[in-house]
DNA sequence: ACCTTTGTCAACCAATTGGTTAATCCATTT
DNA sequence: AAATGGATTAACCAATTGGTTGACAAAGGT
């Protein structure tokens, strides 16, 4: 039972700092001195407040997973039906890819360079897993009630993160190779997001 | 016009080691050290053969660019119809999904945290955008002769590398959150090699 | 006015890290 | 066998980095 503990305003500066250096560099390449320049004080300040580099990120970490997820909650919350769930879904995923690409970026470069504990340390605050298994339950109900196809439910999540999350992640890889300016990409995610539910609702439809 | 200089054991197993360390710690987590334990030999060897860590890195990004779009170019080569490529290079990334799961991991990591002129510097040497251009045109030739749907030929392609690539390195976090054994992951990634190319061709077919 | 607490900082410290050096080993050449 | 030159190593170095300390200022509390 912590309490709030009202938040100061040099904690605010220094978190928003530590975002932001933590997203751009990872957790190894951050500097605490850099991290402190940001948020325009001293580095002791730092260690203060959050005591080591480890603890700081951690904390990071945690927030930004809990951006990164809370669009599941969001969408799973209300009692659309399934369609207008992957088509929420989907619209939710493809816009932080627009306008926040760095909370992917982040979430899935780290995840692959931590140990397994800390990983399920980090998502086992969420209730993450229940969200899914919601969301799977739904599919299999359509399926049972014969309203789509009878496809494997973790397939299609796959899909559908795969679909709306990649591109984010690989954007520099794809804007090169597909020879794309920021204005032509831009455009192409905000194409992704009636494309790709289409595509999925399509893929689920009955013959 | 290098010449192909005949390379040492002690080269070969510097690079070995380095790819080992840099793929599992990336480009700023690893440690010289690390690199010559892993590798059996002194520190001052790597230093000999290659100078600085970032001599090594580079050497060691390129090889593992080479070996993440080769299969692109194998496909590429031969003169299947679309449906076949297609079917291909579904085949070929989710291969490497499953069998070298560093190699995406690292790419896309890494490319996400150096400067733009590197990854050009990276990429140039592949002749990748050329690739890219002969699959693109293979598209258009089947859109025009009326053998599939008008559909945008760089949104296809984006579905095909973010429906192949993403599972595997989005793994620790689909594997934790759908609740997946490590042998489940590799039966669906199994499952995927007909999944994904169906649904990619479904989703061309014309009506 | 005086003491305590909290916040802030410049200076400092110990450990780590990329990189260097000078000596040594060893195979080949002369 | 002496000389040569590349390969290899232990020891070392300078810079960086996460973290600490002690002084000090501001703000209440008494």
């Amino acid at each position: 039972m912590t309490e709030p503990q009202s938040i100061t305003e040099t904690e605010v500066r220094i978190l928003k700092a530590a975002t932001e250096v933590f997203r751009a560099r990872g957790r190894d390449g951050a500097r605490m001195q850099e991290i402190a320049d940001a948020a325009g004080i001293n580095k002791a300040m730092l260690h203060y407040y959050f005591r080591s580099k480890d603890l700081l990120f951690e904390r990071i970490f945690r927030e930004s997973a809990t951006m990164f997820f809370l669009r599941i909650r969001e969408v799973m919350g209300n009692d659309d039906n399934l369609r207008e769930k992957i088509r929420k879904l989907c619209g939710a995923y493809i816009d932080m890819g627009i306008s926040e690409p760095f909370i992917p970026v982040f979430i899935i470069g780290e995840i692959n360079r931590n140990p397994e504990t800390f990983i399920r340390k980090m998502f086992e605050t969420h209730g993450i897993r229940t969200e899914f298994r919601k969301f799977r339950k739904a599919i299999e109900t359509d399926i049972e009630q014969g309203r789509i196809r009878p496809v494997d439910p973790v397939q299609l999540l796959m899909n559908m993160l795969s679909l709306c999350i990649f591109p984010a992640i690989a954007r520099p890889m794809l804007q090169y190779n597909l020879a794309m300016s920021d204005k032509d990409f831009r455009q192409a995610m905000e194409d992704r997001k009636s494309i790709v539910p289409d595509m999925i609702i399509r893929s689920i439809q009955l013959p």
